[in-house]
DNA sequence: CGTATCCTAAGACAACTGTCTCATAACGTC
DNA sequence: GACGTTATGAGACAGTTGTCTTAGGATACG
C-alpha cells in the first residue's frame, strides 16, 4: 500500500515552529519556550514530538553533546506551501483566487498589508511578462 | 480532559463534499459519485465515513426510507472558515494578510479574479465606514 | 564515592483515521 | 414464501496522534 505522504500534525507543528524561530534547540529549550507560550506539556511529550519529527525527516539532531540539539531540515515555507496547497485543493477547487477572496472578505487587512497586496497585484497585472523563474519569495 | 474539537479528516471531507454538491444522498449515491471521481472505496467505507460524520453532528440522516438519506448540517462556508482560521493561526501568526500575500506571490490570479480582489480592496480601504451589517459573503 | 539531576530509550495507552469483513434484516419478484 | 439484492450494524485492525510513565545511563559536585 502506498506510503501516506509525510504529514505534520498540529502538536508537532508547535514544536517545529520553535525550531524555526530559534534555529535550533534542545528538548528542554523547546519545552521552556512552549511553557512561556502557554503549552503545558511534559518533557517527555516534547521529546516524543521531536523524535517523531526526526523520524519523518523534518528535523535532524546533533547528538555530540549530552542533550541532543535539534534543527529543522525543512523550511516553514515548504510546510506552509504544502498546507496551503492542500487546503486549496480540498476546499477551494484548486483555485487559490477563491481563497484569497474568502480571506479578504472575512478579515479586513490593515492599511499596510492592503498596500502590499495592491503592490503585488499591480506587478501581476501590469507587468505581464512571466517571471516564472522567481525564486519563491522571501518574506 | 477537554474534548478535542470536532475535526473533519480528509476522507470524511471527500464524502461531505459530495453532500454539499448534491444537497443530499444515500450511501450508494455518494459511493457512485466518488467512484466517478476516482475514489475506489468499498460501500462499507463510505457508510462508515457517513456514520462518523453524523456522530460528529456534521450531517443528519433521514431514516424513513430503506436507504438512509444523508444531508449536510454545516455549510462548506463554515468548514472552510474553520480550516482557514486554523491555518492562519498555526502558520501565519494569526495574520490573514500574510497568507494572502503568500498566495498571490505563489499563484498569479487570472484577470477576472484579480479584478475582483481589487474591488474588494477598494471597498476595504476607500470606503472606511464599517459596513459590518454586510450579510457574510455569498459566492 | 554517593546521590541528586538531567538526558534519552522504550513503550504504554486511549482516541482518531483509513478501510474493510461479516452478519443479518428488509425488499422485490416470481 | 424462497431467493437474490441491497441496506444497515457491529466491529476488526493497523497506523497516527496526543500525552505520559518508567527505567536506566551520564553528569555534577560535595
Amino acid at each position: 500500500m502506498a506510503k501516506r505522504p509525510t504529514t505534520i500534525p498540529d502538536s508537532e507543528l508547535d514544536v517545529l515552529k520553535v525550531l524555526w524561530d530559534r534555529g535550533q534547540a534542545t528538548v528542554r529549550e523547546v519545552l521552556e519556550t512552549l511553557r512561556e507560550a502557554g503549552r503545558q506539556w511534559s518533557y517527555a511529550t516534547v521529546a516524543t514530538l521531536l523524535d517523531r519529527l526526526e523520524t519523518k525527516g523534518v528535523i535532524t539532531s546533533d547528538r555530540s553533546e549530552l542533550a541532543f540539539v535539534y534543527r529543522p531540515v525543512v523550511s516553514s515555507q515548504e510546510v506552509r506551501q504544502k498546507r496551503v496547497s492542500n487546503l486549496v485543493d480540498k476546499l477551494y477547487q484548486g483555485e487559490p483566487g477563491l481563497l484569497v477572496l474568502h480571506l479578504l472578505k472575512a478579515h479586513p487587512l490593515d492599511a499596510k498589508q492592503a498596500k502590499e497586496v495592491r503592490a503585488v497585484l499591480e506587478e501581476m497585472t501590469g507587468d505581464k511578462k512571466k517571471r516564472s523563474g522567481e525564486p519563491s519569495g522571501q518574506e
